[in-house]
DNA sequence: TCGCCTATTTATAAGAT
DNA sequence: TATCTTATAAATAGGCG
């Protein structure tokens, strides 16, 4: 009933929809859970296809946490790239 | 052998930095299959608490990201906050 | 610290409603 | 379209090295 994803984009769009409601709720579960669990300060950002916003902040305003992020020297901001990680 | 989670700050460093480095890889992951399969464009910035940078961007560059959260007329900006899907 | 293992929990695709 | 169900896939806490 579960079959292994594809890594591709799913081009049926009712099927990616459904797909992105239910993965967006467990991703942003997940995010909470980490900024609690392992006390991090973090933001996300998510335009879905159709240009519409959802955001998630751990603890202060989402400017905040881009405002440390463009303070960070320019070093250290491009330092540590998560794509590394996937 | 894998209990329930507490919704609390892990207070054993070791564990809480063991379980930040398996939680994060699992996170970028998620947040890597949702912007290819369900098309989304997205940024995700976290800062550990010892300060370092984590980041991730699905297509363009952080800054891009930024850039069009930041272009959105406030209405838009402040509507969709995804703290009410946790 | 860091990876591997394993039992349990959680996520999720498809189907049902 | 959205929510519920269910069977399978994936995540993960703790243990061990």
């Amino acid at each position: 009933m579960c079959p292994k994803v594809d890594m591709k984009k799913i081009e049926n769009p009712t099927k990616c929809q459904v797909s992105f409601s239910k993965r967006r709720s467990s991703l942003f579960r997940k995010t909470h859970e980490i900024s609690v669990l392992c006390d991090v300060d973090l933001a996300l950002i998510a335009f879905s296809p159709s240009g519409r916003l959802n955001k998630f902040c751990s603890q202060k305003r989402i400017e905040d946490v881009m405002q440390r992020y463009i303070d960070l020297p320019p070093d250290k901001r491009f330092r540590y790239d998560i794509k590394r990680l996937v």
